[in-house]
DNA sequence: TTGTATGCGTTATCAG
DNA sequence: CTGATAACGCATACAA
């Protein structure tokens, strides 16, 4: 027995001397089929071990049961909470996902859309490199009504769902908390205001500014790449600042982490001289001493959301229409990062 | 124009007035077409928007050009990692990837594998769920010659590369170093027995500690599933025995991480009184104060190589014969959390 | 409820 | 160097 040989409908229907067109109907569970028959060619199917072959159904119905996605990098924790979550319902749906990082490159973001593309892609789900601005490269996808959402990174986009959270507000409370603290001069690092998500926080952080009545200085806003030698750049800058600042809202915990740390190697005390809050609620936040004060930011389950809405949207069952933004709730974690007042 | 309609070899060949089958030879750049024929299908082919159908050609060719990839989880710092490894040699070479998660269950592994085999993935690689000890799931691919590709969490299997590093000498490296100074009642905390990795990382303590003639005891292990809750039960569990350790060997730098933060929350002073030792060099280990020694394990390249072996088998250009071991760098890296004589 | 026939877009085998 | 043609395995319109 030649157990090489894939097996085919043709095998089966051979076999039960019936037609392929009731084999591959049995096998979609069409409800034309009689149960019998439909059990009979169940049987034999699991018996000669058959699988179907995707690519010959793919073929005929234009569809790949295959999500794209593409994300500036993968190893972050909160990137790859977020694909845990899509992994997981992607999978229980019956969808693949190919993953592609543009590293932050609009250049490799536009190869990668290429490919997938290509790959057609049933559906993409996309968080912005950092110096994206035109949205060319997604056009094919638009074009061809391949359902698009983007997630985190975002972009308001006609016929694009968006899976985020509220920045601002998340910002405005990170804010509001410092100042409830009796902080007044509040450092903001952040990375350049290309993306939503770093221009909300800073528009959240300037309103919580405004509604205190404290004035807005451009010169507390520090911009960087939001990476560990930024924070730690920034605690080099922080440390010359006249008067001393006496709280830092970092976009990013660990932009925020390095900062703390080079502040501390510094002598600087922390809470005492300077309170912390940052963005993200990454591991690192509670073991950093004292732990950091954070936002929670619900990576696994926006990674869930953003799957399952584009499937319904796939399936033709989704009752949000395409061009609406889905919010996610975040939340304040307060730790000892920025409890207490200014003791010096 | 209908911009909507899929150009295909058809198209191009119709309005050349070419055959078919050479549009599909120039295409592929096969030699056998003349250079200026094969100018003219691909300036035609640009213009009109042509893109190949990969899976007309998949079907035709039975090969898919993707990676099935099976990891206990992704949403660790060191598999993120891995996979970004991967993802980029993949893409480089023209390969998809299709990641699941076995989420540590042989069940979902199993299920995982036999999707995979479904939509026929040219080859697999794998990182072995916790518990995992029949791989009889893997048998399809064997039987039809799919290769297959360990890394991290291996198992010898004919037929099968394994990717890994020497995980007996870095533990043996790691608690050598403990044991040079000064540390004699060293405890280990690691997972049961059941995956390479663990097994290897106890051999080489144990080895270690007969080398300088001290005595294991098994009573110094301490077996968990090194979550950060593992850790902190460590941290109760050590803090009672008596007489008190003066040095912990962690399988992996979370659960040593947390465990530092369990005992120094009970007053415990590191490395004064306990020295510690991680495993992995994950990002925290530089967080936590003291800042924690470790083993430096290359995730980043684990991907890069073990996507770049199995890539290398599907071409058939592997000079690395099928059964073989490949084992990747790695390196003890001391820092405050183990450095110095006990004081207690 | 079942069967027939066709096409999905390629690649590969021949024959020129 | 090029062309005609036959698969690849499945889903479906149409017929029975």
């Amino acid at each position: 027995m030649d157990s090489d040989k894939e097996v085919t409908i043709y095998d089966l229907a051979r076999k039960l001397n019936i037609s392929i067109a009731t084999v591959s109907r049995a096998l979609k569970d069409d409800p034309v089929v009689s149960k019998k028959t439909k059990k009979k060619i169940a049987d034999l199917a699991l018996e000669m071990g058959y699988r179907s072959n995707n690519f010959a159904r793919n073929l005929r119905t234009q569809r790949t049961n295959t999500i794209g996605v593409i994300i500036p990098r993968i190893n972050s924790y909160f990137m790859s909470a977020v694909i845990a979550g899509m992994e997981n319902v992607a999978t229980s749906e019956g969808y693949n996902l190919i993953i592609s990082q543009s590293s932050e490159s609009v250049e490799k973001e536009t190869a990668n859309a290429v490919t997938l593309f290509n790959n057609r892609v049933d559906g993409l789900l996309v968080s912005l490199a950092y110096d994206t601005d035109s949205l060319t490269h997604f056009e094919p996808f638009i074009k061809k009504k391949i359902p698009l959402t983007f997630f985190d990174r975002t972009v308001d986009q006609k016929d694009s769902t968006c899976i985020q959270i509220n920045n601002l507000k998340a910002a405005y409370e990170a804010t509001t908390h410092l100042i409830s603290q009796g902080r007044r001069r509040i450092v903001h690092i952040t990375a350049p205001p290309k993306r939503n998500v770093y221009v909300d926080r800073l528009q959240g952080y300037k309103q919580a500014l405004a509604d205190q009545r404290i004035a807005f200085r451009q010169d507390y806003v520090i911009v960087g790449n939001l990476s560990q030698e930024a924070g730690a750049d920034a605690a080099a800058h922080i440390r010359q600042m006249k008067p001393f600042p006496d709280a830092v809202f970092a976009a990013n915990d660990n932009c925020a982490v390095a900062c703390m740390l080079a502040l501390k190697q510094m002598g600087v005390r922390i809470p005492e001289e300077i309170a912390f809050v940052g963005f993200n609620n990454d591991p690192v936040s509670t073991v950093v001493e004292p732990n950091l004060t954070t936002i929670n930011y619900p990576g696994y389950e926006m990674g869930q959301v953003a799957a399952r809405n584009l499937i319904d949207r796939l399936g033709g069952t989704s009752g949000i229409r395409p061009t609406n933004t889905i919010i996610l709730r975040s939340e304040l974690i307060i730790r000892e990062s920025s409890i207490g007042q200014k003791t010096v």
